[in-house]
DNA sequence: CTTGACCCTGGAGTGGCTCCAGCGTTTTAA
DNA sequence: TTAAAACGCTGGAGCCACTCCAGGGTCAAG
């Protein structure tokens, strides 16, 4: 299998295939004769389970963990279950993070109901008052996780 | 007012406001004798008002149109209206798919109760399988936006 | 006159890709 | 047989919004 085909088994991307052979997700795989890479269908199945679990949002260290037991088979697999509950408080953390600045931006859009000169619109008087409304998070412990919605 | 004391004053960084400088959104301010940056109120109130837009997630692309309308006080704010309406729409598509995947996630977890060994783990065995859950947003049309729980 | 706090610039690093130029190889069709 | 299209290769830059650092300069207090 090429890296085209294999990128169509794992619903991935052929750059996105040579960049985790680059940091180590991975591993390299065979050559052919002319040079181009060949997989087997344990790459299929190792790649599908990375990106399921980065449809899950979880960090490539993350996944990083994951991969070490699933190759030791008769590893205790309490990590696993510790590394879940981790991302669990983290995506919940994330949900009640965004569901208060929704809030807030309900509340902001409140503010200007018609259109009219942006002097008066009440949205810029506001966001311009000095009601310092908590900053996104940058202090060292929280900036693993959960941070940014773009 | 040096760039500590206006750090301070905006409850940001140095560094950030050197960058914010650095792409346009704060102007250059006049500089002392021994090339210190010396700042006014009015830096105060802009970086003050950038700061809590970015508390409000809004993308510093954004922030630049809200600034523009900030300068430009006889301007028509309809924009200012649709853009507010977008970004709370980003906020809650993302609210959204977070609570779906923690109910992914809490699937999963309830896969493994006990900690076994790594090749029984039902945690493990789930991910491994071919449901191939959607994968994060990838076309260039959701890319912009209301990405990533890290 | 020294110490320490503050400031300067330019550049590298973060995560997880994505896109590109400028090539080489393989497959398909005429 | 040959031309073109499709696919692959490498190395490197770019994205966002910072953050951190090295290696220096400036300034106020003691």
């Amino acid at each position: 299998m090429r890296i085209g085909e294999l990128a169509k088994a794992a619903e991935s991307d052929v750059d996105t295939i040579r960049y985790y052979e680059k940091i180590g997700i991975l591993p390299k795989p065979a050559r052919t004769d002319g040079n181009y890479r060949h997989y087997g269908e344990q790459h299929t199945e190792r790649l599908r389970f990375v990106r399921r679990c980065r449809s899950l949002d979880m960090t490539l260290d993350e996944i990083r963990v994951l991969l070490q037991f699933r190759d030791a088979p008769d590893a205790d697999c309490a990590e696993v279950n510790n590394l879940l509950d981790e991302h669990i408080g983290h995506v919940s953390a994330r949900i009640a993070a965004l569901t208060h600045l929704e809030k807030e931006l309900r509340s902001l859009r409140r503010q200007c109901r018609s259109v009219q000169r942006a002097k008066d619109c009440g949205i810029l008087v506001e966001i311009g008052k000095n009601t310092s409304a908590s900053a996104p998070a940058k202090n060292k412990a929280a900036k693993r996780h959960i941070t940014g919605t773009h």
